[in-house]
RNA sequence: GGCCUGGUGGCUCAGCUGGUUAGAGCGCCGCCCUGUCACGGCGGAGGUCGUGGGUUCGAACCCCAUCCGGGUCGCCA
């Protein structure tokens, strides 16, 4: 039977107490995480979000009544406890914040009982997600997961006082704005009031924040709420949260200055990690041609070499065959794994064919130096030892080799440096090698619309340098974008913009948009920009997965109160859901099914 | 959309090439226990093996379909 509080005020949180405390008369309340009833002695440990303090209930000092509520006592109730904080009659429980102490109970209520949740609320369970996402209520409450939800609160306010000192401004933009049907897919929003049409939800809110700076907010940051109607990844969901900045009358490095100092400041507040100023940088195609990647993962090594000089003339077809077409062969050096066994090479193989390639040659240095390889027929002793020589191989190493165009090269070898150092254990959680990646290419080649498409987007600027090769070389132009990489994952990204007329003009002409195709995409803002336009630019995180490295967590899901799992459904919400007739016929929509579901 | 992977008491799992009554640990329920903290002791309940169909004398196991999760490629300017 569920009681009242009444009277009664909670004086601490379960470890807000201590052997200071020793005497006091205190009241703590929260959920009832374990009882050990030893007959005429029962102990509770009672937990909330800062930790577990021991209760002990002893009829001579709780009554007869309280006593026996308290043998009633099952996991998960909600219970307020008064009592006197005493020094520990038994052992001290190391694993304790407060194991040294104790409350003898003198009064119990229960405010709440419980049935028996579906499944441990503890640290490190392994249960199943769809029954952790079905009881998030209850995986919650579980310390790993709030320790999340708490760091990333942190997160979010040591940003705000910092960037707030800075001299940014939090300025809010729309939630209902309007589609870009460049990038990702928009999550759209029907109008109610202007029938037919609709609202998208922000991808970001980039073209805001520019339009801020046009208005004199001259640093802005937001923590923005952010939608892409695009599949899922463990780091990757529909709605995610940005940390969202721009600057006006600032170039890259002023850019990069502030926020290395944030990332800084955070690493060192919340994880006691001294991050090393100023950052690393590394051109994009220095990246690629080391690591395979734009978004290297720098705490091991394993760098890609180029191999292509060497081969070009060996008689094995398929090294010659991928060179002739414009690609390249390049290795990696998987240290010590010479004697991996022929089956988990072959699943390296198909590993390498997920991400394009037709397959991958190899040479296994056996501790006797000599080779075992999958195409030493086909070449010379000397191509042989020049390879690896090249790729410094010694006895007991395992080089492994891609050929074909370069992205799928550079993509190939990437994946498997990675999967490489997992297989390896290269990958330490509480090591933390950041990178900015800077001189992106502006444009990329796209082979499904026969044109170039902004790599970043299209109000990105280029490198001053790289200017004039705008119309005649424009897969040779280099951007002032830059992304900001942790351990291999890109936490954040941004650009110089553009804020010049003529060079936004050219960059839609190299982008094969029409003048009247430009206005009307992103006419607010180039009529915004017709009335004096600082030089600006931004960056943005993704505070999901910044958060998720912090916390050393393997998927974003576990630092976001209530995400969405693969299908971008909610399994608490059952959202999506279908909807009355009656608002449908409000928004004037209609529903087409498919013949399939006709039958049904 | 493709590929890989999982679904067996409340939870985590085992269950061989198909063969009696589907097991274990934890949890749960009851009784006992004054210093436990993975409390202990004794006893007990609890399972349409995700769902539907098929093969078979016989299916948790094999086949087909389907639902619900996870990873990944495509996608994510």
């Amino acid at each position: 039977m569920a009681e009242s509080m009444k009277g009664l005020k909670r004086s601490h949180r379960c470890t807000e107490v201590s052997s200071q405390n020793i005497g006091e008369e205190v009241t703590v309340m929260g959920w009832v995480q374990k009882r050990r009833n030893l007959g005429s002695l029962i102990f509770v440990d009672l937990r909330d979000r800062s930790g577990i303090l021991q209760i002990v209930f002893d009829e001579n000092e709780v009554g007869a009544e309280g006593f026996a509520k308290a043998g009633t006592l099952r996991s998960e109730y909600v219970i307020a406890v008064t009592g006197k904080i005493a020094k520990r009659e038994g052992a001290v429980n190391e694993n304790l914040a407060t194991g040294d102490i104790e409350l003898k109970a003198t009064l119990l209520r229960i405010l709440s009982e419980s049935e028996t949740p579906p499944f441990p609320i503890e640290e490190n369970i392994n249960t199943k997600e769809e029954l952790r996402l079905k009881y998030r209520c209850l995986d919650l409450r579980r310390p790993d997961i709030q320790s999340n939800i708490i760091m990333r609160s942190k997160v979010a306010t040591l940003t705000r006082e910092f960037l707030t000192r800075e001299g940014f401004l939090e300025i809010e933009t729309p939630m209902l704005t309007k589609s870009t049907p460049e990038g990702a897919r928009d999550y759209l929003v029907p109008s109610r009031v202007h029938p037919g049409k609709f609202y998208a939800l922000p991808q970001s809110p980039q073209l805001f924040k520019q339009m801020l700076m046009c208005a004199g907010y001259d640093r802005y940051v937001q923590i923005a709420r952010c939608f892409r109607d695009e599949d899922l990844r463990a780091d990757r969901q529909p709605e995610f949260t940005q940390i969202d900045m721009e600057l006006s009358f600032v170039d890259v490095d002023d850019v990069i200055d502030v926020n290395e100092r944030l990332l800084a400041y955070l690493f060192k507040e919340i994880l006691g990690v001294t991050v090393e100023l100023p950052i690393q940088r590394m051109p994009w195609q220095e990246a690629m041609d080391r690591f395979g990647s734009d978004k290297p993962d720098l705490r091991f090594g394993m760098e890609l070499k180029n191999i292509t000089d060497i081969v070009r003339n060996c008689g094995f077809g398929v090294f010659t065959g991928a060179i002739e077409n414009g690609g390249s062969v390049r290795g990696i050096n998987a240290k010590g794994q010479g004697s991996m066994p022929r089956k988990k090479i072959d699943a390296l193989v198909d590993f390498a064919k997920g991400y394009g390639a037709k397959g991958l040659a190899y040479i296994a240095i056996q501790e006797d130096g000599s080779l075992k390889s999958s195409f030493a027929k086909f070449m010379t002793e000397e191509e042989m030892a020049a390879i690896v020589s090249m790729l410094e191989g010694e006895p007991g190493d395992l080089l492994l080799f891609a050929a074909d165009r370069n992205k799928i090269v550079w993509n190939v070898l990437g994946a498997l440096r990675v999967e490489l150092a997992e297989q390896m254990g290269l990958l330490k959680k509480d090591e933390y090698r950041f990178v900015w990646i800077t001189e992106f290419p502006q444009f990329e080649w796209s082979d499904e619309e026969e044109r170039f498409v902004a790599m970043h987007h299209p109000f990105t600027m280029p490198m001053d340098e790289d200017l004039d090769k705008l119309e005649s070389d424009p897969g040779a132009v280099r951007a002032k974008a830059y992304d900001i990489v942790l351990n291999g994952t890109e936490i954040g990204g941004g650009s110089v913009r553009i804020h010049q007329a003529d060079v936004q003009a050219r960059m839609f002409k190299a982008l094969g948009m029409t003048e009247e195709v430009a206005n009307e995409k992103f006419g607010f803002l180039l009529d915004a920009f017709k009335y004096g336009v600082p030089p600006h630019a931004g960056l943005a995180y993704g505070l999901d997965r910044l958060v998720m490295l912090m916390a050393k967590c393997d998927s974003i899901r576990d630092v976001i109160a209530f995400p969405k799992v693969k299908d971008a459904s909610c399994l608490l919400t059952d959202a999506p859901n279908i909807v009355d007739e009656k608002q449908l016929e409000e928004l004037s929509i209609q529903m087409i099914h498919t013949e399939e579901e006709k039958s049904e």
